[in-house]
RNA sequence: GCGGCAUUAGUUCAGUAGGUUAGAACGCCAGAUUGUGGAUCUGGAGGUCGUCGGUUCGAGCCCGACAUGCCGCC
């Protein structure tokens, strides 16, 4: 028999509050935890090294099951001998499902009981994606956490469209769930082929859904946690809806969320958004924002979100954020850092998402911290001020 | 020296038969962005129409002089 794929000790609690640590086959991750996004095999803007460094220390990041699997191609990542080979990384690697996609890119999608049908933005040729083959697809990525093929109803959606997508979600789960044991069995995993041997399988997470209503989100906890996942992600949240029900679904789910796996928020979010969701028992994170926003001129630092593109830091020689340790503001000026970007150059798009990486994952440091020496009630409080300073 | 053409927003240009607050693109100034299509979207500011004078109820458009630039001719 194999090891366990996950292990997951909570060491610390302040509140709902966790600090713990997560053991996938690829090392230990201390949560809460920040997973920068890598949707197409490459966290953008940034080298693998720089992800490694002290700046960032990144444990594990995000590789996507729609974009890898349409380009390059799973034929050409099992050829590499699975994704962390393909890349060049060999820390741990988390794979969204492809489920979102479904949603995100909407417009061109069918989608039934079996699966979804959709056109590929790449070519516009015609594919279709179900539990099933998203497993499979994961698999032969080796990803070292599965995530279940789900559906995402949009922020607003009615009692009724949610409840039937909750519904499907959840058959979707079992079946994610039943194809993801098989293919463990049969090792089509490309992890398992490693010469250097890993220390357990894929594991596999399932996904809350319900959008902002609170019974049909605590059936789908209740549903989901029957089937049984090595963690639990809540999704459909960040898509539409009011910012106080994203906060009125985390308080009164998490807590409910087994103690004893990981839970995770799916595709959040700022700097707020994930200290807040710490504070009501959430331990993991990804979000495109610092690498997105990065490129498109936009800086989170501790003192709130600041526009690069700004002309008020024409002539200014301070760092981006005169308490951050990153290498970027130990050795750049905002009027540089302006005049990269203003020129069109590809460093501004480098140095702002390798800052903003850094001020998230620091954040989670501080976050972890805390909660170990019970100050995070002093920490939240003194973080959210600090944020709503502004600039300067 | 003579002749032709040009001159309208920061830039490149439109401006219909002379008719109320002169337009576009880009740029500029801002904003949005939450399981990434290196994407996209949304606002805003900015012009004494080269200068002076004339014709007209009314001129960016017509007339004259001047200025500046380009081209051609002696």
């Amino acid at each position: 028999m194999t090891a366990a794929a996950l292990r997951f000790t909570v060491d610390a609690q302040d509140g709902e509050a966790r600090a713990g640590v997560l053991t996938t086959r690829r090392g230990q991750i201390e949560t809460p935890v920040f997973m920068p996004v890598g949707t197409a095999g490459t966290v953008k803007g940034i080298r693998f090294e720089e992800l490694e460094s002290k700046d960032l220390d990144a444990k594990i990041i995000l590789g996507n099951t729609y974009h890898l699997w349409l380009r390059p191609g799973i034929n050409v990542i099992r050829a590499a001998g699975g994704l962390h080979r393909f890349i060049g990384w060999d820390r741990a690697l988390l794979t969204d499902s492809g489920g979102f996609q479904v949603w995100s890119l909407g417009a061109l999608r069918k989608i039934s009981e079996e699966g979804t049908e959709f056109r590929s933005h790449v070519d516009g040729s015609l594919r279709f994606l179900s539990p099933e083959v998203s497993m499979e697809v994961q698999a032969a990525l080796g990803s070292d956490i599965v995530m279940v093929f789900d559906e995402c109803a949009p922020g607003q959606a009615s009692h009724e469209e949610t409840e039937r997508s909750m519904n499907l979600t959840t058959r979707w789960a079992k079946r994610s769930k039943t194809a993801f044991n098989q293919l463990q069995i049969e090792r089509v995993d490309t992890g398992y082929l490693e010469a250097e041997g890993l220390s357990g399988t894929q594991a596999l997470f399932g996904i809350i859904q319900g959008a902002g209503h609170l019974e049909l989100r605590r059936t789908s906890l209740e549903e989901t946690v029957n089937i049984g996942f090595d963690g639990y992600a809540i999704g459909g949240l960040s898509v539409g809806e009011e910012k106080s029900v994203m906060f009125d679904v985390i308080e009164d789910i998490a807590p409910r969320m087994p103690k004893d796996a990981p839970r995770y928020l799916m595709g959040v979010g700022t700097p707020e958004d994930l200290v807040e969701a710490v504070a009501r028992g959430v331990d993991m994170f990804d979000c495109v924002l610092p690498t997105r926003n990065g490129r498109t001129g936009q800086a989170f630092t501790s003192r709130g979100k600041l526009n690069i593109k700004n002309a008020q830091w024409t002539n200014d020689t301070r760092p981006l954020d005169e308490s951050c340790a990153c290498s970027v503001c130990g050795r750049h000026s905002r009027a540089y850092l302006r005049h990269l970007y203003m020129t069109g150059e590809l460093l501004a798009s480098i140095l702002l998402t390798h800052h903003n990486l850094a001020f998230f994952l620091d954040t989670m440091r501080g976050v972890r911290q805390s909660i170990r020496s019970g100050d995070f009630p002093k920490f939240r409080r003194e973080f959210i001020e600090r944020l709503d300073a502004n600039g300067e």
